[in-house]
This record gives structure tokens, C-alpha cells and sequence, in this order.
DNA sequence: CTGGATCTACTGC
DNA sequence: GCAGTAGATCCAG
């Protein structure tokens, strides 16, 4: 188990790998409640998130391994996963594709172990408003304008 | 347009 | 079982 401290735009971010390197889970770093090895100075998972908050898309290759997930958080997750660059879908529609109700998404997206690599940051209410984020709103936020801001420059 | 009641599927205790 | 949700809908005021 190697975990790691990571300074991004939205805050530091707890990065956990699990012994072969896979990562495992992503959260918020809670001021100093947390111990951690030293980071990686050449590590993959760096240079993605880099890339990220630099404005590039990125693809979600890197290979991870994430622990106890219903079924149900699974099928939510890969949807979520398949939400294009800078779109947004809505509890409502991902309820519908699952027979499912709005609250339940919720609550699987609450427990996404890997969120921006999930992308659950993409998923809003139904009247526009913006939800909830495990790693804050204003990150969520500023993850939906990011995005956006990278799609407005590509075009 | 607002807030409250009620419905909903799912998870953790 | 039960209570707690990162929601949705309906209806009264």
C-alpha cells in the first residue's frame, strides 16, 4: 500500500496505489490526519493528473483496483465512467437507465473510490443545480468549468 | 416561485 | 428490520 499527498487546483488530494502500483482510491487529504509515504517523484499517476489540471484530455488507462463495490455501484460507475469530456447527465437520467431512483445514484456516486478519474463530477440534479461532490462542491465546480473551458479551445 | 410532504431504491447498522 | 441519503415530483400557499 503506497498513498501520497497531491497539490492540485481543487485542493490535496490523497492518492492511495495498492502493492502492484494500481490505484486504489483518491479523496481528499484531511490536514494532517493522514500519514503517507513520500510521493513518487516519476510515477504515471502524477503525470496524468498534471496533465489534467493542465487543461490536456486525458485517457483513463491507468490501471486501477478498487475494493468492495455492490453490483449496483458498479453499473452506476460505468455509466458515469462513458459521460464524454465536459457533458453532464443528471441522477434522474443515470435512475432511468437502471430502473433505479435518483437518491440510490447518488449514494453509489457518494462512494466512488476514484473520483475525476471517474468522472462523477459530471453528473448533476435535474433543475440545473449542481448536486453534491465527495471532494467539495467547489471542486465540483471547478471541474465542470475546467472542462468546459478545455472543449471551448479545442474547437 | 417557495417549502413541505411523500415517494423512491439502495446501503449500513 | 430501520434510518439515512450528492434526487424527483406534486401540491398548497
Amino acid at each position: 500500500m503506497i498513498s501520497f499527498h497531491l497539490t492540485t487546483p481543487i485542493g490535496n488530494l490523497l492518492i492511495i496505489l495498492d502493492n502492484t502500483f494500481k490505484l486504489t482510491r483518491i479523496a481528499l487529504a484531511e490536514r494532517k490526519k493522514e500519514s503517507y509515504s513520500k510521493t513518487p517523484l516519476e510515477h504515471p499517476i502524477i503525470k496524468i493528473f498534471s496533465d489534467y489540471f493542465q487543461g490536456k484530455v486525458i485517457e483513463i488507462s491507468y490501471p486501477f483496483s478498487v475494493q468492495k463495490l455492490s453490483c449496483f455501484e458498479m453499473k452506476v460507475l460505468e455509466i458515469v465512467r462513458h459521460i464524454p469530456y465536459g457533458n453532464t447527465e443528471t441522477y434522474g437520467s443515470i435512475a432511468r437507465k437502471l430502473n433505479s431512483s435518483p437518491r440510490a445514484v447518488g449514494q453509489a456516486l457518494k462512494r466512488n473510490p476514484l473520483p475525476i478519474i471517474i468522472p462523477c463530477h459530471r453528473v448533476v440534479r435535474t433543475d440545473g443545480s449542481i448536486g453534491g461532490y465527495s471532494l467539495g462542491l467547489e471542486a465540483k465546480k471547478w471541474l465542470i468549468e475546467h472542462e468546459k473551458a478545455i472543449l471551448y479551445k479545442l474547437r
